[in-house]
DNA sequence: GTGCTATATATCAAATTGATATATAGCACG
DNA sequence: CGTGCTATATATCAATTTGATATATAGCAC
């Protein structure tokens, strides 16, 4: 399914597995992450069907692949962002233990909520200099979306996380 | 990483991987779903572990296994629970499709947020009525909890790609 | 010229998904 | 009584993904 992901990329420009995986940081990290060992075989899968074309290049006398997406490659790529998108499903650690926390003992819960909103605030921080750092950049507007999702998004976290800690204050121990 | 899940769910009684499954249904697998087809084998491995011992059973004249959490299985799920939860991350289609939306045309672009809106307030209905059925019942409180993240969730969810819309209807086109 | 970091690819075991196959139980309908 | 439908229950499999590890070169600094 991350086939996509990759194409997109190559819309922009021909790009090396590495280059690929280094563009996603600080862009589609935050809301679609993959590592290399499935990049490499990803394209390899692509070029099996002839979306995108390898080219062996050498630069500085160092071998690279190359990949660049075929008209086949755009054709599919566009087909795929045709299609509505899937409703995203919430796949959190944070409330599967919560569902749990009848087993966990209140300082143990306590701890746990307040040392996830520390890291929603880090997470916060990042995403906020980062939107700054785009402000005025030639980047797209629909790129600052998604970063402004993911903003706004964990400070609907932080503001839920901290109701929910007062609640854990007043329940009966 | 979802034989905790599966422990959690034996820590209330031994259960089979098929109630197990239908167990998670209207309560975990709206923040962490898995299929029949991971819990059989996560069982064996459970097992191979003696964090869970099968019970074959029979039943109506059928075979069924049982498992049962052991002492070593359940100080093994306190411990896992004990953990502050990692940082959530989001992987959304709708946000990597979005982060691509240069690529992609006005009218598709309007059609995909209202279509999106849509199976957010399905999503949220379901939820709200999951929560109204779990009201005065004898249901924890964490589990309505995580319910009540979800709804908090879906909701914000309307909100930000309302706005979205609104913004899209003023783009240039 | 030594050591560090970035670039670049490849490979692998383990886990997960989603689909499919198999078989029985229980129920309803005529 | 049999036919068909749905729920229960387990097993298996190809395809994909992760996270780790291995390998090798380039470029820079000291």
């Amino acid at each position: 399914m991350q086939d996509n992901i990759l194409l997109g990329f190559l819309m922009h420009r021909p790009m090396t597995g590495y280059e690929v995986k280094k563009a996603m940081g600080g862009s589609t990290e935050f809301f679609f992450n993959t590592s290399l060992g499935s990049i490499y075989p990803a394209f390899g899968r692509l070029e099996k069907q002839t979306l995108v074309k390898k080219e062996r290049r050498l630069e500085q006398g160092r071998a690279k692949n190359v990949y660049r997406i075929t008209p086949k490659g755009k054709k599919h790529f566009l087909a795929w962002l045709e299609k509505t998108p899937k409703l995203a499903n919430i796949r959190e650690e944070s409330l599967l233990k919560m569902f749990f926390y009848e087993h966990a003992d209140a300082p143990t819960r306590g701890r746990h909520v307040r040392e996830y909103i520390d890291a929603v605030e880090g997470r916060l921080a990042e995403l906020i200099s980062l939107r700054d750092g785009l402000r005025g950049s030639k980047a797209g507007r629909y790129r600052i979306s998604t970063l402004d999702f993911g903003i706004e998004f964990y400070r609907f976290q932080r503001r839920w996380y901290e109701k929910f800690l007062e609640s854990l204050g007043n329940e009966a121990i």
